[in-house]
DNA sequence: TTGCTCACTTGCTTTTTGCAAGTTAGTGAT
DNA sequence: ATCACTAACTTGCAAAAAGCAAGTGAGCAA
């Protein structure tokens, strides 16, 4: 841990180059190994090995094998990964905002929006 | 960029060890180089250099001379990355919940928690 | 028992980070 | 005008992390 920072803390735990893209393919509901490989942004096979050993060792991922076939390992998120979702959430509605033509449902974005221009209201009158 | 997921989209930005608190202290409300130097996280020179040009550059951050001392340069967060306060909000509250003893204000969290808690519920409605 | 899949591991190269020591430009005092 | 001082970088090199290709070992199916 760097600082007793909050952001820092967080950063901890996700502020690398492939840790949050692992938790974005739990999120959308891979559960093995070659499934993350199989994502479009190429992750190798140490690195994923690295960051999924990682997030178990830091309680955000949980793994056991995969009964009907034990050479697979099956992952999932644990209710402290789970509670990474609004930030993913944010970041999805960031990166709508200033990219033009990402895949992302129109009606997701209008849920999100109420809420997300509540929060920059509170937080600009605590910046102010 | 690495792929069109918006997750990953966001990455390409600040998926690093320190672009997001470099962002973190403007939102703090630090405006020159060695505000951002003395951060407790100890940022080195050629590293802070780099990132500021890079938002710089991605349009999050823009700079100009400081007028009351033309050897200062003046940094501050544009709308686009006005608009990572909600990220920003949401690692706060995640942290604060899985952290003890970090420094955050009662009274901020709980208005957090409401607009969380909502999310949550859309975005696992979503994936079930 | 052979061949296949799957989840890793290993060894090596390249890229990024970290650290210390400059360099350049404005400023204020002499 | 020059000197000391400060602030914002830059440079060079060592250490750490990421990227790549080629293994390895454990289950399974024929």
């Amino acid at each position: 841990m760097r600082s007793d920072c909050p952001v820092s803390y967080a950063l901890d735990f996700f502020g690398d180059k492939w840790t949050f893209l692992v938790i974005r393919d739990l999120l959308e509901g891979k559960k093995f190994y070659k499934d993350f490989l199989g994502s479009k942004e190429g992750i190798a096979t140490n690195i994923l090995s690295d960051r999924l050993k990682k997030l178990e060792v830091n309680g955000i991922v949980e793994s056991k094998v995969y009964e009907k076939l034990k050479t697979m390992k099956q992952y999932s998120l644990t209710p402290k990964g789970k509670d990474l979702i609004p930030i993913v959430v944010e970041m999805m509605a960031w990166s709508a905002k200033y990219k033009t033509g990402l895949a992302i449902r129109r009606d997701f974005l209008d849920k999100v929006e109420n809420n997300r221009a509540q929060l920059i209201r509170n937080i600009e009158a605590r910046l102010a």
